[in-house]
DNA sequence: AGCACGCCGACT
DNA sequence: GTCGGCGTGCTC
């Protein structure tokens, strides 16, 4: 066998591979082989490469030939890393397609791709793993060597290693020591959607006997501190159902010695649970569950149409129990042996909907996430190319992952943004993505919404995609009541409280005294968005982009939310020195601020990305609202994503008009979009919920749409602008973004490039034109739009065109120190 | 992306 | 007259 490969493929020939580099560069390089791993090289196995003077990088084999390049003389490859491919051909596939579609660079493909343990390069950061006991006497003396110098310096590069061992070659002695868990490499981000397990904490019923109890709380006065845990406890359960040990340590100031002996004396019953938010969804989670007559009416009718159609949309109103659809086509996917992967926008994520899959999938189901640390993402790597994991519960990163078999794809929540990825290319969306991965496996994919994105109905409506229709909300919960209120109105009668109108403070303290919860949803953080000086008129900007400061009351400075700049908020104006500076404008740090002085008594926490930042901060504001340890929740967009609470009563919208006046051809659908997803956060099993929308324009055609919740009625008078202002999705969309840091020299470069794409595509090219945020980090940004047709044209020839021009335009003296970046379909 | 090479300002 | 700023170009 040996000796066959010998003589047969590897002999004395010279290979030379051509291998993938995780840059952003425009061509892929080659590299030459050394003889003795000739019989080692293969396609989609990683290799380590010097590129350019000292760099070492992790590549990745495209394809292997005996042809010597002409013009240059080829490095060697320094090491193969894997023994059998990493990635897979259809990886290589996509991820060709991607940088196409895209246009942008395979290199940063592979980089969003892959997990930064499998690419290590030679600035990789290495650190001893602690949670292991490590027993040096079992190390090499290499690892030892290594182990010793991480004691005296906690962090070392790869490189640093290389100097330390005297040898170029470490990567395999690392690769080793990572998977030995010695030692963890890059950063650590620790798993932020572990499933908590808390002890929770109940009373014996036999107490619940009032003369019991009194004889208990007699018995007891000889342990003071067991009677306050006691008390602590009775308290507490006034107000809240799930009472956790940590809680009434909080509250009462005994030890857990004190808890311990009173479950020792069966006075307390302890019980473990991992934390979850739905319980009024209990039942579903057992693992048996009958779909209602239209839920099963619509799967049937889902995969009547997977047999002629590879996409099919489902449109099912909130509450109309889409999941339960999902895991049944899971159940029969993975029964035949293929593998589904289940894709959902990262904030949706949460404990319960993965343990909710786990119930029904166990083992079989792996997460992937950008939170996840790096380890486990290169596991699940692993075992989904191994096809262990028959199901993958993922962020929109999930269709990276090396499928063995896919036979299914469900996007759940197809319309959300969150599926597209901005910054840094690639500018991908996961759901476009999905529908060509879906083609290259012969697999179906499942959009499912209850607010479908334009593209998707159209592409349903026109036939190239399948539709069912999910109308009815499950179990027969009732739409929530939504109320339209003018702020105009209750301004001139005076009944507005700061920025609360009358009717939603009647609303909010009537469910705060029947003792149900409150959501407010204000889509801006921070305080004020403004400050300004009443004499000059004058506002705080931003040095690095071009957008007022936010004053966040919480640190006391004023915030730039696009770079992060912070600076102290001024007493006196810098520009005039008058002290009459005025705050403008409402984020929800104010909400939250008013509202404690409004309501004192109500417990009011905050839900934006300046609380849920830290990593369990999310998971911890869901537990206190499911624990009802929060009466009102205050928070931006994240509020409407997920969030299932039966207690959830009331939702006020605090502010319509700014998602309705947002300047975006696209602002209408997203307002509806994100409108009725809160509302539909409103009332769940049993309880009609009640939106209130505060509004100045009471009489906003979307807001009409959105009370009748009439989809259709949004989706035709939107379709006939887009068509008649040539928008997607009857149009494409490409976006070229050029960034200069002098806006006379951005200037000239952005009329250049766009003249000189006119002279290709005519009057389909549109501006430039500034941007909504004219300057971001110090680059002063021009936009040139180009509209194409969806006939006629082909797209892939204009892309061509387009990478021609800027190719050409970089070789000009006229380009210097600008960035052009393309954003293909930008919605 | 990183790194070296290269041409213009404030220091010994 | 040198040290060093980062602009520009190349890396198989």
């Amino acid at each position: 066998m040996l000796e066959f490969a010998e003589t047969h493929s590897t002999g004395r020939k010279t290979l030379f591979v051509e291998v993938i580099l995780p840059l952003a560069i425009a061509k892929n390089y080659t590299y030459r082989v050394p003889f003795e791993m000739n019989a080692l090289v293969e396609t989609g196995k990683r290799v380590v490469v010097q590129f350019g003077k000292s760099k070492l990088y992790t590549a990745i084999i495209l394809s292997i030939s005996e042809q010597a390049p002409e013009k240059y003389e080829a490095k060697y490859i320094l090491e193969v890393l894997d023994d059998r491919p990493l990635v897979t051909t259809a990886q290589l596939q996509l991820w060709q397609w991607i940088a196409d579609y895209y246009m942008c660079y395979i290199g940063e493909v592979m980089n969003a791709a892959l997990p930064s343990v499998l690419k290590l390069a030679s600035e990789t950061k290495i650190t001893l793993n602690k949670d292991i006991e490590l027993d040096r006497s079992q190390l090499h003396d290499k690892e030892f060597l290594i182990a010793e110098a991480l004691d005296l310096q906690p962090e070392l590069t790869v490189s640093d290693i290389a100097k330390l061992l005297g040898q170029k070659t470490v990567m395999p002695i690392l690769k080793m020591m990572f998977e030995k868990n010695i030692i963890n490499i890059s950063e650590e981000v620790s798993d932020r959607y572990k499933p908590r397990k808390r002890t929770f904490i109940s009373l014996n019923p036999v107490y619940r006997n009032d003369d019991n109890l009194k004889e208990l709380m007699m018995i007891l006065e000889r342990a003071p501190k067991q009677a306050d845990a006691l008390l602590a406890y009775i308290h507490l359960s006034r107000n809240q159902k799930l009472i956790s040990k940590n809680d009434i340590t909080e509250a009462s100031g005994a030890g857990a010695a004190a808890i311990k002996a009173l479950i020792d004396k069966e006075i307390f019953i302890a019980g473990e649970k991992s934390v979850s938010r739905l319980h009024h969804e209990k039942e579903e989670e057992t693992g048996i569950f009958d779909l209602s007559e239209q839920q099963q009416h619509a799967l049937t009718d889902i995969k009547r149409q997977f047999e002629d159609k590879d996409t099919v949309l489902l449109y099912g109103v909130t509450s109309s129990g889409k999941t339960q659809i999902y895991v049944r086509l899971i159940e029969e996917m993975i029964a035949t042996g293929r593998q589904v992967l289940y894709l959902l926008p990262e904030i949706a994520l949460t404990t319960h909907i993965i343990e909710r899959l786990r119930t029904y999938f166990g083992s079989a189901i792996g997460v992937y996430h950008s939170k996840f640390n790096d380890s486990q993402r290169a596991e699940v790597w692993q075992r989904v190319m191994a096809g262990e994991y028959k199901v993958v519960l993922g962020a929109r990163s999930a269709v990276f992952l090396p499928y063995a078999d896919l036979g299914l794809i469900i996007v759940d929540e197809e319309h959300e943004t969150s599926y597209k990825q901005f910054d840094p290319a690639p500018r991908y969306n996961a759901r476009d993505v999905a529908i060509y991965l879906a083609n290259m496996y012969n697999s179906r994919v499942l959009l499912g919404s209850a607010t479908p994105s334009f593209e998707s109905y159209f592409n349903a409506r026109i036939h190239k995609y399948g539709l069912t229709e999910l109308a009815e909300r499950y179990g027969g919960v009732e739409l929530p009541d939504i109320e339209v209120v003018s702020i105009t109105e209750e301004t001139k009668k005076k009944t507005i409280q700061g920025h609360f109108t009358g009717a939603l403070m009647k609303d909010t303290q009537e469910a705060l005294s029947a003792k149900e919860q409150v959501i407010l949803f204000q889509n801006r953080r921070g305080y004020a968005p403004l400050l300004m000086c009443r004499v000059c008129a004058y506002t705080p900007k931003c040095i690095n982009c071009d957008v007022s400061l936010t004053y966040h009351k919480s640190s006391g400075k004023l915030h730039c939310h696009y770079c992060g700049y912070k600076e102290d908020s001024p007493t006196i104006c810098p520009a005039c020195g008058s002290t009459h500076l005025e705050y403008k404008g409402l984020g929800t740090e104010k909400i939250e601020d008013d509202l404690s002085v409004l309501l004192p008594d109500a417990r009011i926490a905050r839900m934006d990305m300046d609380t849920t930042r830290s990593r369990n901060a999310l998971q911890n504001i869901l537990n206190d609202l499911e624990e009802k340890k929060i009466d009102i929740l205050v928070g931006t967009q994240m509020v409407a994503k997920g969030l299932d609470f039966a207690d959830v009563t009331v939702i006020g919208i605090i502010n319509a008009d700014s998602l309705l006046k947002f300047p975006d051809y696209r602002a209408n659908e997203r307002s509806f979009q994100l409108l009725s997803q809160v509302s539909g956060r409103a009332g769940r099993r049993g309880k009609r919920g009640k939106v209130v929308i505060q509004t100045y324009d009471t009489a906003h055609r979307v807001i009409k749409q959105i009370i009748e919740n009439n989809y259709h009625d949004l989706y035709f008078t939107e379709m006939e602008e887009r068509k008649s202002f040539k928008y997607p999705p009857y149009y494409r969309i490409i976006n070229l973004d050029v960034k200069h840091k002098d806006p006379e020299m951005l200037y000239n470069q952005a009329i250049y490039l766009a003249n000189e794409l006119r002279k290709h595509f005519g009057d389909r090219v549109i501006g430039p034109e500034t941007p909504l945020i004219g300057r971001i980090r110090n680059y002063y940004i021009k936009t040139i739009m180009l509209k194409f047709e969806k006939d006629g044209l082909s797209i892939v020839k204009a892309k061509t065109i387009i990478r021609d021009v800027i190719t050409q335009f970089q070789t000009t003296k006229l380009s210097k120190g600008s960035i052009v970046q393309p954003d293909v379909d930008p919605y």
